[in-house]
DNA sequence: ACTAATTTTTAGATTTGTCTAAATTTTAAT
DNA sequence: ATTAAAATTTAGACAAATCTAAAAATTAGT
């Protein structure tokens, strides 16, 4: 039986990371684009990579990457099942708004309680996704892919329904709230400007002209 | 203007129980008993004494001890604050029991973030005693000395209210529980044996025999 | 008041997580 | 295919928080 039940929080950044960075399903994610994401530098990856191959979290190949064993994505996907469940109750419970809730979330999903979390699932009364659109994982490990898309890859006239943001920061998201656009909301695409991409679209009381830039950065799903 | 808003974890547990060893009120705690109390080495608080002292958080007199200045024993307060605050939260959003949420609450109570800590507040209605019956310091700092005492210092015959326990430990709170003695019962004392000090007291529905230590762990105000 | 016992501190070592700088490997370019 | 550039690893250092063992100071006993 091998004794994976102490990970310390700074193992659990890096695990979660390598997640976000697709290294699930075999992908061997670059130890510079970890160091780059968690804003430290390339010989402290490597020496937490060394760590958790030990443990059987990861699978490191030198000079290649790391990416995460069996045991490492179901320790993940617990991570992240805490971060988007907080997440989740600051804004329900707490009237935190979207902008605010990640940082404090951040230091939430440490805490090392089953209870804890499986009963702020159940005052939550088991949401499905966070308030950024993203899908919660279950106490089970069942991760639901979603089956959103950025806003700058929909068709002109369709109709969709924002969902989440790609980008979660603070500057974005509140260009987000000053211009209305809140999740599900309706969106329409009306035209697309060939010379820079920009979108002209229409919400539910009016219409605004958005940058490629904003339009990739927003999640929505087009209804049928 | 002194740096003092970078505390660690471990520097906030010492702060704590320092405090609780009465370390406020210049009275200075001996590093044994700090020691003792953490289950740590003596020698790892004199270290910790010292770089306490250089923040402005503890007065360190070698070989006498040490005791929280006014700035630590604000920054205790916060911390007790917060821990209270969330052992309410626990018992009363999430239904924990007695015993259950110490181990949860010594881990959130170090979560940083100030809105969070006045909105869980603001959520649970401000309230002014935790689950043990021990007031929760306000947000300006202000500390309510409760007028409690021991079970096992009340008169003969006299009735008083159940607000709360000295040890804290599990063992403890399932007596507590298994003899239907919970906060808020209201006891009469009708016998104190001098022989092994123990007392006869009678409770809502029943009689019951408890020993002196019992008696002595168990906080209850008299009515007037 | 003078030992003896206890308490506290110091000095040096350990672990975790990080860093810098140098060495090595891989990748890309001509 | 050889070399230059980029990425990665190694080696050695450092800070935080702890420990052990030895030294120093305080307290207590007679």
């Amino acid at each position: 039986m091998p004794k994976l039940f102490l990970v310390t929080r700074s193992e659990e950044n890096y695990i979660k990371t390598i997640f976000h960075l697709g290294g699930s399903s075999s992908t061997l994610i670059a130890t510079n684009a970890i160091a780059e994401q968690m804003e430290t530098k390339p010989s402290s990856v490597t020496d937490m990579a060394k760590k958790l191959a030990d443990k059987g979290i990861v699978y490191y190949k030198k000079y290649q990457g790391v990416c995460l064993t069996d045991i490492g994505v179901k320790k993940a996907l617990s991570i992240i099942r805490k971060h988007r469940l907080w997440e989740v109750f600051l804004v329900e419970k707490l009237d935190f708004t979207w902008d605010e809730v990640h940082e404090v979330a951040e230091q939430l999903e440490h805490i090392k309680s089953e209870k804890l979390i499986d009963r702020i699932d159940a005052l939550l009364e088991f949401p499905k996704y966070d308030p950024h659109g993203d899908p919660i994982p279950g106490k089970d490990g069942t991760f639901l892919k979603q089956d959103k898309q950025l806003l700058s890859e929909v068709p002109l006239n369709k109709v969709a329904v924002c969902v989440g943001v790609k980008d979660t920061s603070p500057t974005f998201l509140k260009f987000l709230d000053k211009n209305k656009i809140a999740l599900g909301d309706t969106i329409e695409v009306l035209e697309k400007e060939e010379f820079d991409h920009s979108l002209l679209i229409k919400l539910a009381n009016h219409e605004l002209s958005i940058s490629h830039q904003i339009a990739s950065n927003l999640y929505v799903k087009i209804n049928y």
